[in-house]
DNA sequence: GTTATCTATAACCAAGTAGTTATGGAGGTC
DNA sequence: GACCTCCATAACTACTTGGTTATAGATAAC
């Protein structure tokens, strides 16, 4: 993952609204008007919220009939995560111990 | 973990400059001096960048004689790591099975 | 084709961000 | 106390961001 792409993900999720956006879509596609009823925000404020999630690859839409359904991508999620699993062993003293489990857990599936 | 911290920590993380620093300071603590060596950017652009990361908790200083040391302070990472967690079902497959082994992990421990 | 619904876009505004140069303050050293 | 060195702060600029209202475009229904 590049530094272009981690700008954009960390940069969608640094805002709580986007944040909440994801985690509806978690739950369930939805569209601009359910959205739009969740926050205390103008339509058009959404519709940006989702572009910048569209951008950095969170989020796909397709057209529903009069209506575009948003639904939630998590892969760029998972890149994110694995940035972060690079400083996992400041901070997560088992992490050693972790790791060679996970290890172990690969190669069993292989 | 709440919203504003939140908020700060993936803003933090927003900037490919400020995630090179935390990655030097992962190596070694740093002064002002050596990171801005290490970026071709203004010595004060680079404490603007340390002020944000240590607004976010993923910095702390302290006085070694005539310069200030910046040190990784790894704990909002996990927090981040965990907020990221809730959609580790979204992206990996394996996730349920591997979450089972965790758990058997912490009980051992307990 | 008119109308209604859903969503995107345009134009604007206030505030924040990422950088600059210039300068000042705090800590050692002589 | 004079002088370096290290770093922070101030003042400025250009750009971005997160919101607004008003409006236009696309699709479906009648």
């Amino acid at each position: 993952m590049d530094d272009d792409q981690l700008d954009l993900v960390f940069g969608a999720l640094a805002d709580r609204t986007r944040r909440a956006i994801l985690a509806r879509l978690a739950e369930t596609d939805s569209n601009v008007n359910d959205l739009t009823a969740l926050f205390t925000m103008s339509q058009p404020a959404i519709s940006k919220h989702l572009k910048v999630l569209e951008g950095a690859g969170l989020v796909s839409r397709n057209r529903q009939g009069t209506m575009r359904l948003s639904h939630l991508e998590a892969e760029p999620l998972k890149d994110a995560t694995g940035w972060l699993a690079d400083y996992r062993e400041y901070w997560d003293a088992s992490y050693a111990r972790l790791d060679a489990l996970l290890d172990s857990l690969k190669k069993e599936k292989s």
